[in-house]
DNA sequence: TGCGTAAATGAGAACCATTCTTATTTTTGT
DNA sequence: ACAAAAATAAGAATGGTTCTCATTTACGCA
């Protein structure tokens, strides 16, 4: 199964013209399907664990390689790093929801609210190239647990 | 009037409970109007030719005293420093379009987002504190210029 | 299938915004 | 004006990220 996971990574950054090294593969590999929105330090631990050999600067070189090629998203939360995650295309943009207790992050469209990005922006005579939404708050589990107490 | 402007500036800091230094005054007057979204170090640079003897470190304590105390609210435009902007109350609210050009930076209130951020929290039982939306792009004047060459 | 070249990597130094430390100075209530 | 508490100055320290350069790797081509 790793195998064939591998080929097609591997045809995915030919395809975006970036070279298939085994470190740019075993990082998509593990932004494919995660969930979580990881920082570059989880990353280099997580590839270190899997016996991977990297280092910390390839990291970030291919972090920033992907997200030129838009095969990856870098999120700025504002607590001073970088998240990154999967991007599953142009079409599959979406905001985010950060909990201030757990550190959870809910991802949300609303289709309402990026008509009314245009329509700002149109009022402005503003070109809009991309934009960033983040809603800071606490989940319902945090919620619960606070009000409880 | 400069006279008068300490006074109140001074007033203001006792109101919330900030001892009211000849640093904190004269960063609170810089601000006080200013169109212009300051980094620190802009900041720090600008007190220091207005002949104000003043460190970093204490830009960086008394903005962070003024944040704190809501009179000036922290921008997080994603290029690795905060901005600091006067802060014209709670009601007064606002996000940003950021050119990515001239680095330009117009506020603008859009109530019907407001609104829609709030439903989404609903649907999602997150209850909100805060939230950013940047909107990065190119503005009028530089699209102009970039398009007739 | 092996070679050469351009590109990518590893290790750690460098960078830069921000925070911390400690001795000194200032503010403010009395 | 005085003492205590708080704020400041100067520069060291921090932490995420980028840079440097010697070494290694990928991959088009023979």
């Amino acid at each position: 199964m790793s195998a064939r996971e591998n080929q097609e990574l591997k045809q995915v950054l030919r395809e975006h013209e970036l070279k298939a090294t085994s470190q740019r593969i075993a990082l998509l590999k593990l932004l494919n399907g995660a969930i979580e929105h990881f920082d570059a330090e989880e990353i280099y631990l997580e590839l270190r664990k899997r016996q991977k050999n990297v280092s910390r600067a390839t990291v970030y070189r291919s972090l920033e390689a992907l997200v030129d090629q838009k095969l990856v998203n870098k999120l700025d939360f504002g607590d001073g790093r970088m998240r990154y995650e999967q991007s599953k295309g142009e079409d599959e943009h979406h905001d985010h929801l950060i909990c201030e207790s757990c550190g959870k992050v809910i991802e949300f469209f609303n289709l309402e609210m990026e008509a009314q990005q245009l329509s700002v922006c149109e009022e402005h005579k503003f070109t809009p190239s991309t934009h960033t939404m983040h809603i800071f708050g606490t989940c319902i589990t945090c919620h619960e647990n606070e009000t409880s107490n």
